[in-house]
DNA sequence: CTTATAATTCGTTAATTAGCGAATTGACGT
DNA sequence: ACGTCAATTCGCTAATTAACGAATTATAAG
């Protein structure tokens, strides 16, 4: 039970759902998600780390970027499926889109500031 | 987004995931799932109306009694997935299989008193 | 060694929400 | 009509939690 309740708790907070769907695109380290939320560091910190918690999310240092990426065969069963209920019902949404513009602008602007942002390009 | 997140709220509750998996084995009164969760009446009924909300159970008047139960096709698909999800990875647990116990316990020693409670058995 | 950048931890505040008792509504039986 | 039982609504309190700024840790660059 208090695995599923952690899932479902990651789950219930529209920055945390954005996270996700901006992660969908791709790996991207802290301070992308950062700006594609606009919330302050801490705040981001801790939502990604409650993501983390939830199995929700993998993480990878290089230097002094942390690296946020949706998991793979790692996962476990119910992570894995609540990630493709989320990510195929939150497809069509308006905040998500405009994250997802944000993204890739960002990217486009300035390559070298963004190299982790995929963005499902590459 | 706004009804994902509902969905998702309304799940991020023991309380909820709990009564959601008590409907598992079939519809259910309200006085019946407040004796399942052992909560105050007026708690339960929010908790009823929330899922109600989100649309991830069904009600029926019957006289004074409010039936709830899992929803059909006329669930979203959003829904349905969901519940498949809560089902599948909370079968298994302790909580959950003490309610079950109790549910049917109550029904055995006084069936006239619990004839919405079939579960799973009817 | 010093500075700058990325991220986290800590402490606080504001908002949300779970829970309850009391009062209310609705339906049944007497 | 009256009392009773099921359920809801309302008002309140306690607990949880989202958000932030400030201080701290860690890594890289000058």
């Amino acid at each position: 039970m208090k695995d599923i309740l952690a899932v479902t708790k990651a789950l219930a907070d529209e920055s945390r759902l954005r996270a996700l769907m901006a992660l969908s695109g791709g790996e991207l380290c802290l301070c992308q998600i950062i700006s594609v939320l606009e919330l302050a560091p801490a705040t981001v910190s801790k939502h990604m780390s409650l993501l983390y918690a939830a199995g929700l999310v993998e993480r990878r240092k290089e230097g002094k970027w942390h690296y946020y990426r949706l998991p793979g065969r790692e996962a476990s069963p119910a992570a894995r499926q609540a990630l493709r209920w989320v990510t195929e019902h939150l497809e069509g949404s308006k905040v998500i889109a405009a994250d997802v513009r944000k993204c890739c602008a960002a990217r486009a602007a300035d390559p070298e500031d963004l190299t982790g942002c995929y963005c499902g390009t590459t």
